[in-house]
Formats: structure tokens, sequence, C-alpha cells
DNA sequence: CTCCTGTGTG
DNA sequence: CACACTGGAG
């Protein structure tokens, strides 16, 4: 659900669909399109889908749990990199690195600084970057921390650079307040 | 217009 | 590599 969608308009559909679905066996019984409806109005309506497959192919597969490895996860249509990270840090506790939008964004502002943070050539050196970071204990905390400190402090259109710890290290410089997003005249 | 805890496709 | 995909908010 948090693909690309925002967290203040995920939390309230996913308690509603929990409700409805509290496992991966209960959704994997479900009718797609009951599915489909519950998941309006979030948008990118493949992945209703795409979570149902997961769902059914978790029950039929793998005994009603999603598998704890990378590959398995990535074999998943709709599992990418970010959410086989997500899933393997958050849910399993292993040691693995994500990249979403907030921590590609942290990454690209405080050790980069320059070029095109959307562009594949960069977005392979940030992901170098979340893995060269990672700790080697409580993987959990720190890449919830990080993803946090990117929507808080570090956030795409004010960054809050004052009270920010990073910024005596940071390659973009500050740039928070209102002159944050403002075209330079 | 950009952005949001991305991904699969061509 | 660019792009579509969905919809809402700033």
């Amino acid at each position: 659900m948090l693909q690309q969608t925002q967290v203040d308009r995920v939390v309230p559909k996913y308690k509603q669909f929990l409700k409805k679905y509290p496992t991966l066996k209960a959704l994997a019984a479900a009718r797609v399109r009951d599915v489909i409806r519950i998941w309006y109005p979030l948008g990118y309506n493949i992945r209703p889908r795409r979570l149902h497959a997961i769902a059914r192919e978790s029950v039929a597969q793998y005994g009603g749990t999603l598998p704890n490895d990378e590959a398995t996860l990535r074999s998943f249509k709709g599992i990418g990199a970010y959410t086989a990270g997500a899933v393997l840090s958050f849910a399993f506790g292993r040691r693995a690195a994500i990249l979403d939008t907030n921590v590609a964004r942290v990454m690209y502002r405080v050790f980069v600084g320059a070029g095109d943070p959307r562009s594949h050539a960069l977005r392979r050196h940030l992901w170098k970057l979340s893995e060269g970071l990672l700790p080697r204990r409580h993987v959990f905390d720190f890449n919830q921390g990080l993803m946090d400190f990117g929507a808080t402090v570090c956030t795409a259109r004010r960054p809050q650079c004052r009270p920010c710890p990073l910024a005596h290290i940071c390659r973009t410089g500050p740039i928070d307040g209102r002159l944050a997003g403002q075209r330079k005249k």
C-alpha cells in the first residue's frame, strides 16, 4: 500500500484492509474483485491484484507466510528491491538495506549533492550508500529511523536543516526555510 | 506543477 | 534508460 503512496492516506485503509483480511490465507480466499474494491481510492490498482496473487502463492507454496529470503521475495510480481528489503528488515529482522523515496533523498542530499537524484545510475550508488551505512544490529530501528528522518527532517519540500544533526557534513548545504523549492531568480 | 515508505515493462 | 500506473495533497 505504501508504494508511492503517502502514509497518512494508507493508515486508515490499512486498518480497514487488515480487519477484513487478517491473514494471507484470508486474503487468498477472497475474490480479487472485492480486494480491488476495498483498495479504492489508494490508486495503482495493479497492486491489489498483485497482493492478492502474492497471498495465494504464499498459501499454495510457502505455508501461508512470506518467504524470508530476497530471491524468493523478488520472484513475486509487485515486490521489488525496496519492498524486499522492507519485508526482510521489518518483518524478519534480517540485515537488509532499503532505499525508498525518503532514504534516496537523504543519501543524495547528504552524500552526493549533485546530479539528477532520479537517474538509475545514481540510484545504484544510493543503494550502495544505504547498504554501507547498515549497522550490524538494530537494523529495524536503523532503517525505520532513516526513513522517518527523510519523512520528517530531510523532507522533499521544506527540509528542516536548522535542527538537522547532519547539516555540518551535508553535501547539499542548508536549504531550509522559505528558500526551499524557490527558483534562483 | 511536484511529491508520495515503487514496480514492471519496453 | 524512460515511462505508465492511480489518486490525493501541497
